[in-house]
DNA sequence: CTGTTAGCGCGTTCAC
DNA sequence: GTGAACGCGCTAACAG
C-alpha cells in the first residue's frame, strides 16, 4: 500500500515540497535538516512509495515510452527486433510499446491512434500500408516517427530498411555458384511489398549475370503464409511432373516451412542434397541436413539507426530531416561442400529532404 | 496539429461537456442539436482531436493497460503467448505493456515496478524468482496478479501453468513405446525451476512403469540455452565412446538445438532414426526428418484463464481468490510409423485462499 | 440542450 | 529550510 507524495505530506507533517525534495534525492541540494529528511526516508521506506507516471506525463507532456508497431509478433525477426528495440529503450530508461498490425491497415491505423493518445514521445512503424504515411503526417511535430522494413517512398519520414536488393543478389549469387550456374525458382510471399520487390531485384540481376540454364521463375503470392509457400511449392511439383526442384529460393521463413512441408506431403522426404535459400535467418535452420544459405538482416545496425533518426531531432532542434538508411545484411552459409561466408555491404548516402 | 477539448471548446464557443458528449458519440443521448453537433464535428475532421490518456487515467485511476513479464520475448513460446495476450487485450481496448527480464532478478523487479508506476490494471508475469512474489505482496491491492509458467507455490497469487507434469509422463510413454521399452536421456535446462522439476517428474514415472533397459540418464544445467545443450549432448556422446544415443528428450527447443547443433558438430550428421523428444513445439519442428515428439502448450487455455484471474476480481468485488490452474498440453508426434496422437488432460482443482 | 466547476498527482515558481 | 498555489487535459456532478 504505497502513497503518493501528498499523502505522505499529511501523515509525516511536512509539505509536499519537502517530501518531494527528500524523494527525489535533492535533500542536499536545498538544505533540508537531515532529522526531516529521515523521518521522511524511514517513512517512505516502511511505507512505499508510489510514483504516478500518468500526473508526471500529464504536467511533462512527455511519457518516457516508444511506441513500435509491427505486422506479426510471432515473426521471428519482429520478435528479435523488438527485443532489441526494448534493450535500447531501457538503457534510456524509456518503455517499449509493442502493438501488432498482423498486416492489417485498420488495426494499424487504431494502433497508432492508440499510441499517440498516449503520448509516445517516439512512434516506430514497420507499416503495411503506404497510407499510413499521409495519416501521420497530420501528427507530425508531436512524436518523431520513423517507418522500418518497408520502404514505401513517401519520403514523409526517416526510413530505415535492410538492403534486400543486395542480400538478394549475393543470395542468388551464392547458389547459382553452387547449382554450377542453372537457376532455380524463387517462392515469393507479401510480393507487393517494396522489401519483396528488392529482393526479387536482386534475384533477376544475379541470374541475369550468370545463369547457365535451369529454370529461374519467380512465383508471388499476396499473402506470407504457410498456405502461399505450399500452394507455391506444388505448382512447382506439378508443372514438373512430380519431381521437386533441385534448389529454391524463398522470400521468408514461412514460406520456406510451406514448401518443404509441400515436399514433405507430395513426395514423402525433402532429399538431402535440395539446395534451399530463404530469406531472414532462425537458428532452426541447423535442424536441416541441406545446404542453405540464408540472409540474416542485422537488428543491432537497424535498431541502433532507428534510435538516431528517433532521438536526433530532439538533440538539434526541430530540423525536419527526413533521411533514410539501407543497412546491409548479412549472407549465412550452412552445410555447403565449400564453407564460404561473405557480408553483402552496400550503404545509401542518407537523403535530406525539407 | 490535433485540438484538446478545451481548445475546441473555447475555438468554437461551446463548452467542453458539449464538444465532449459530440466527440465521444453520445450527442443522440443528451440530444444535442443537430446544427451544434455539425459545427463540432466539422471543427474535429478539419483541425483533428488529441485524445489524451495520461489525463484520463489522472482523473480515472485507470490506465487501461496490462503488464506481461516475461522472461525472454525472443523465446518463440512467450512471444506466442504475448501475441494471444495481446489479441485478447485488445478485444477489451487494453494495451499490453511487455517487458522482457531476460531471466535477471533486478531487471524483473525493475520491470515490475515500471508498470506499477504506469498504472497498470493488470499485471502477468512469468517470473524468474520466488522472491518477487512477497516483494509484489506489498503492493497488493492496487492491481490484480497473475503468475504463469513457473509456479513457486508461494500462495500468494492465483497462478496459471500448463501441465507439465503430464506432458512429461505422456511424452515419455509415448517414445518409450517407440523405442519398445528402451529408456533415453533427458537433457534438461533451468533445471532448477518447478516447471522443470515437473517434466522431470513425469518422466520418472514413465520409465519407471515402462522402461526395459536402455539409459534413462537425467541430465541438468542451470540455465537453459543452445550452449548448455551441447554441453550436455557432449556429455553423452563422450561418455558412450563417440556413439550418439538413439533416442532422447529436451527440456526446451533452445536445449534441443544445442544437442543436435552437437551431435552435427561431433559425427557430422544427424541420423534419422535418433528419436527426438522436446517440450515446446515449433512449425520448424517439420524441418527434421527424424521420429520427433513434442509438447504444444496451449496458449490459448493458458490466456483465457489468466485474464479470468485478472479480470475476475473486478466483477466479484474484491473476494481474495487465489486459485491456481494447471492447463493441459497436447502432445504432438511428427514422421512415426504408426502416427499417434493424443491429448494429455489433467485439470487441477482451483484452491481457495484467504 | 448547454455551461461551470472541482479535482486526479505531480512539477514548478515564488513567498515566507 | 519549508510551505502554498497553480495548471497540465480530462471526467463527472451539478446547475441551469
Amino acid at each position: 500500500m504505497p502513497k503518493t507524495v501528498d499523502e505522505i505530506s499529511r501523515e509525516t507533517g511536512f509539505s509536499v515540497t519537502t517530501v518531494r525534495l527528500v524523494i527525489n534525492g535533492q535533500s542536499e541540494k536545498y538544505r533540508i535538516s537531515g532529522k526531516t529528511r529521515r523521518i521522511i526516508e524511514d517513512y517512505v521506506t516502511l511505507h512505499g512509495y508510489s510514483f504516478n507516471h500518468a500526473a508526471r506525463s500529464l504536467k511533462l507532456n512527455r511519457s518516457d515510452t516508444v511506441g513500435f508497431v509491427a505486422p506479426d509478433l510471432s515473426n521471428a525477426f519482429f520478435a528479435h527486433l523488438m527485443a532489441v528495440l526494448e534493450a535500447l529503450c531501457r538503457a534510456r530508461n524509456l518503455l517499449l510499446l509493442t502493438v501488432a498490425s498482423h498486416e492489417d491497415p485498420i488495426l494499424e491505423n487504431r494502433a497508432v491512434a492508440s499510441l499517440l493518445a498516449r503520448g509516445v514521445d517516439g512512434l516506430v512503424i514497420a507499416p503495411c500500408q503506404a497510407e499510413i504515411q499521409p495519416l501521420l503526417a497530420k501528427n507530425r511535430g508531436r512524436t518523431s516517427i520513423v517507418m522500418i522494413d518497408r520502404d514505401f517512398a513517401s519520403g514523409l519520414f526517416p526510413t530505415v530498411v535492410s538492403d534486400n536488393f543486395s542480400g538478394g543478389l549475393a543470395m542468388t549469387r551464392g547458389m547459382l555458384r553452387e547449382s554450377r550456374g542453372k537457376t532455380f525458382p524463387f517462392l515469393c510471399g507479401h510480393a507487393k511489398l517494396p522489401s519483396i520487390r528488392d529482393r526479387i531485384r536482386g534475384f533477376s540481376e544475379a541470374c541475369r549475370e550468370m545463369a547457365e540454364g535451369g529454370d529461374g521463375r519467380i512465383l508471388q503470392e499476396m499473402d506470407d503464409s504457410i498456405e502461399a509457400g505450399s500452394r507455391m511449392m506444388r505448382q512447382l511439383i506439378d508443372q514438373a511432373g512430380g519431381i521437386p526442384p533441385h534448389a529454391f529460393m524463398c522470400s521468408s521463413l514461412l514460406i520456406l516451412e510451406g514448401a518443404l512441408q509441400q515436399i514433405k506431403t507430395q513426395i514423402g522426404r525433402i532429399d538431402p542434397s535440395i539446395l534451399i535459400g530463404t530469406f531472414d535467418d532462425h537458428t532452426m535452420l541447423d535442424l536441416l541436413p541441406n545446404p542453405v544459405f540464408s540472409i540474416r538482416q542485422n537488428e543491432k545496425a537497424l535498431t541502433s539507426k532507428i534510435f538516431e533518426y528517433l532521438i536526433g531531432p530532439r538533440a538539434e532542434g526541430k530540423k525536419t530531416v527526413c533521411a533514410s538508411s539501407v543497412i546491409a545484411a548479412e549472407l549465412v552459409c550452412r552445410n555447403l561442400e565449400s564453407q564460404g561466408f561473405f557480408a553483402s555491404t552496400r550503404q545509401k548516402a542518407a537523403v535530406e529532404k525539407t
